[in-house]
DNA sequence: TTCTCTTTGCAACTTAGTTGCGATTTTGGG
DNA sequence: CCCAAAATCGCAACTAAGTTGCAAAGAGAA
């Protein structure tokens, strides 16, 4: 799995740093997107610096590696991009009551047709709703 | 314009005050999703306070009337329901270069499967791309 | 190894949004 | 109209995610 951080790094001329690799595995061994402070948790305390965390994501944001997949309250949580096509990421449902969010993987929508001139660079879905944990306990 | 305000708040059991009447009367001539602020710089000195505008905002959404459109940057930006379909806004889209977010008007997608047991309230759809403004600066 | 450019850690900062609380306003009933 | 209860408002202080400046440490090319 290391070896599979530094390949991106590489494919990316990225230079290969402690702090990377281990942000990159963090991502990996998540089945969700993640907040900086959840990556920091994982990698307990030798995680990099708060600062380090978000500059990091933000490189591998710009290089494509990385996608910011939503905001949560003012929280970022970021995911890998390995999963998304390329217009189009996978749409993500959060719960308004436990506020839990998860991935819908494997579906897609149509893209939006554009207004002229415009170009699509991804399109996103976002889904509000009640999730069934939350269905049931309301049923009572 | 003023009545279509205090008939807003009268259908859903909401106090008719000044700050509301106001609010509502900002976001109807508004033509794109508004900040606080930009409400408050609308309405001039008379505005409302911060907290007031907020809270306002909040129970707007909570009866529905408002929605949250998106977050760009850290701030969110709210715009009137009543172009959004009962489960689906119309797309918002950013410019990744000069950032400025616009309303894609009249078109939907259809909806996506939610696993079993959940319930979708409304799907929202955000697109990242390049406006015609930016692709022919960036021909040159 | 050495030199240069990049990356990191730390502490201080920024700022959109929130909270607590006392003062004011709305509204419904008398 | 007048009053009291409950909702709403304004203000000042606060919160916390994310940012910035800068000096120290590290990566990679030669
Ligand atoms: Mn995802
Ligand atoms: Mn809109
Ligand atoms: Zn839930
Ligand atoms: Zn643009």
């Amino acid at each position: 799995m290391k070896q599979n951080a530094v390949e991106l790094l590489r494919s990316s001329n990225l230079r290969q740093t402690g702090p990377r690799i281990a942000i990159l595995m963090a991502m990996m061994k998540a089945n969700a997107p993640v907040t900086q402070e959840q990556i920091a948790e994982q990698l307990g305390p030798l995680a990099p610096n708060k600062t380090t965390i978000y500059r990091t994501l933000m490189n591998l944001v710009k290089k494509n590696l990385v996608h910011k997949a939503y905001i949560e309250g003012r929280t970022w949580h970021f995911e890998l991009a390995h999963h998304c096509g390329q217009h189009q990421c996978h749409p993500h449902f959060t719960c308004s009551q436990c506020l839990q969010t998860r991935c819908i993987p494997g579906v897609s929508a149509p893209l939006i047709k554009l207004p002229e001139g415009f170009t699509m660079h991804r399109q996103q879905i976002r889904i509000e709703g009640l999730c069934s944990v939350c269905r049931n306990k309301n049923r009572r």
